[in-house]
DNA sequence: ATGAAAGCGCTAACAC
DNA sequence: GTGTTAGCGCTTTCAT
């Protein structure tokens, strides 16, 4: 396709003059910029942009980085950055991880390269002590809390919520508690264990079941829950779907909730309402917009965006 | 931070000399070699992208038209590019619309100005006309089939599925049969449209409530299909979850299922198995895997992929 | 085996 | 107002 070379000789100008008309610079007569202007639309030109980008040394593009396996929580903080980018003038950029930390590193190095202006991490594999070297390269934004000043943070606190939670449970009158989480090595599992030994004292092994991402993890794990010699009476499931399997598998040998067994879930997803499961909602979505604001904003602030939680008829 | 240039001249070599270890070149003395990796090395750095994009008139990134407003069908066809890229060596950057024609060319034009290698369409909203001359700067692969063999397709046979579910409905005995759909413009609301047609006749308006997306949308829909005179036997939703408010607004005025009116949805969501909701599953994971193969392939093949109907209880 | 030099397509001093 | 020129950071002939 042409060039801008081709433009300027075919207008008889320079190409200086055809980057002013371009830019919408000023001091340009009106019948150099006449001429220009129709010879690109003759040439159906669009300038290169990456040349542009080259010379200015940004792309206006931001990454996501984000395990993207299976879990509508992802799904949700994505939604709100592409919200929000959509008003700005960027492009996002998915980077999806399955939690390697090689890749994820190799992600990093985007900004090194100069393709990526800044990154928002969503869910991360490798320690801060590693990541932080890359903020030299572009802005990082973390959508969990850290105290790395470098790192600005649109997050939830998910202590607090937890705790609370739990503390609701224990205020019903539930003494014995099981709950669900995802990944063992998580911020949010450890957060989860953390709030329930405040509440409840160090968890029973048996009521902590780790790995559970999808309603099929819910329905075995409400199996494995519900058969134990020493039913729990509550469950806290790490998503709604994953309560929904619980809920599923209980309905499934007749017991009945909530008075049998009380179910919370989270997220505030549809098949939650659907099955009238309580959920506390971390609200993703409005994570998701702020980070990406805190991004474009080059800001390293932390924002707390607060949790609802939604009572139903599931305890 | 460094360049080609500094790094040769801190090893004592030209750029070139640089550049061919960079990428793995034969013909470069060991001495060398090892004189600049340590170099490289110790100035910790990595080359400019950007520039080898510009040399190269190539980005390895690919973008995703998709409206993204709401949609867990459109999740699942970005899902499964995602899934595809991420063993290729492929950026995909996320283009959402909300259906508005200017945005779409925009994105288009990305193609133009060099940004990306290719576009996976995952719903349009400018006629293909209009689309097409961006073939002549990049690969356009589309999700929704089409004549023209300028566009790569992976696709499923919606009006064939349409048509078998309306078949199986009047096979079981319905005659007054209401549906649901997106946007009245889409192209799958009237091949639903059609199909409809072809089994039952024309539909009555009544019968057919566009504009539905969400759970609310179905409860909202139920509510007026279940308050007309004379009420349809079964409905067919575009979507689970729209299914699932369907199924509420049923269950909230005694109406059961399957027994006074039988649900069909779409697309195999955990609503739709936690509800025992009958579906047909278009496969999106599939279709945006093929997508993505098609574009890296610069293939214009026509991959059609086959559905599914899953029978639960709702019908 | 190695390097000089000519670009890729554009922007931005600087001079006139 | 307009053009010349020197880059941005890299790859790639083409000599040697």
């Amino acid at each position: 396709m042409a060039n801008i070379n081709e433009i300027a000789r075919l207008a008889g100008v320079s190409i200086t003059t055809v980057s002013r008309v371009l830019n919408n610079h000023k001091y340009v007569s009106a019948e150099k910029r006449a001429a220009v202007e129709k010879v690109i639309k003759a040439m159906d030109y669009t300038p290169n942009r990456v040349a542009i980008d080259l010379i200015r040394r940004e792309t206006r593009t931001i990454g996501v980085i984000i395990p993207y396996n299976n879990n509508p929580a992802f799904d949700q903080l994505l939604h709100g950055v592409l919200n929000a980018s959509i008003e700005q003038d960027f492009s996002v950029t998915v980077l999806p991880t399955k939690y390697n930390k090689a890749k994820e590193l190799q992600y990093l190095s985007m900004l090194k390269n100069k393709l990526l202006d800044g990154i928002i991490i969503v869910s991360r594999s490798n320690p801060w002590e590693t990541i932080l070297p890359y903020t030299n390269y572009g802005v990082i934004v973390s959508c969990e809390y850290t105290d790395h000043l470098e790192i600005g943070c649109s997050y939830v606190d998910r202590y607090a919520s937890y705790l609370e939670v739990f503390q609701y449970l224990k205020d019903k009158g539930h003494r014995n508690v099981a709950f669900t989480t995802a990944r063992t090595e998580s911020t949010s599992t450890q957060q989860t264990v953390a709030a329930y030994k405040e509440i409840f004292g160090v968890p029973q092994p048996d009521l902590h079941l780790p790995e559970c991402y999808r309603m099929e993890d819910g329905h075995a794990a409400g199996k494995k829950l519900l058969n134990l010699s020493i039913r729990p009476t509550a469950i806290y499931a790490n998503g709604d779907e994953v309560a929904g399997g619980i809920y599923q598998y209980a309905q499934s040998i007749q017991v009945s909730v909530p008075e049998d067994l009380a179910i919370m879930g989270q997220e505030n997803q549809p098949i939650g309402v659907a099955l009238g499961l309580s959920s506390v909602d971390h609200q993703l979505v409005k994570v998701g917009e702020h980070a990406f604001q805190l991004l474009i904003d080059k800001s390293r602030e932390k924002i707390k965006i607060p949790y609802r939680i939604n009572h139903r008829l599931s305890i």
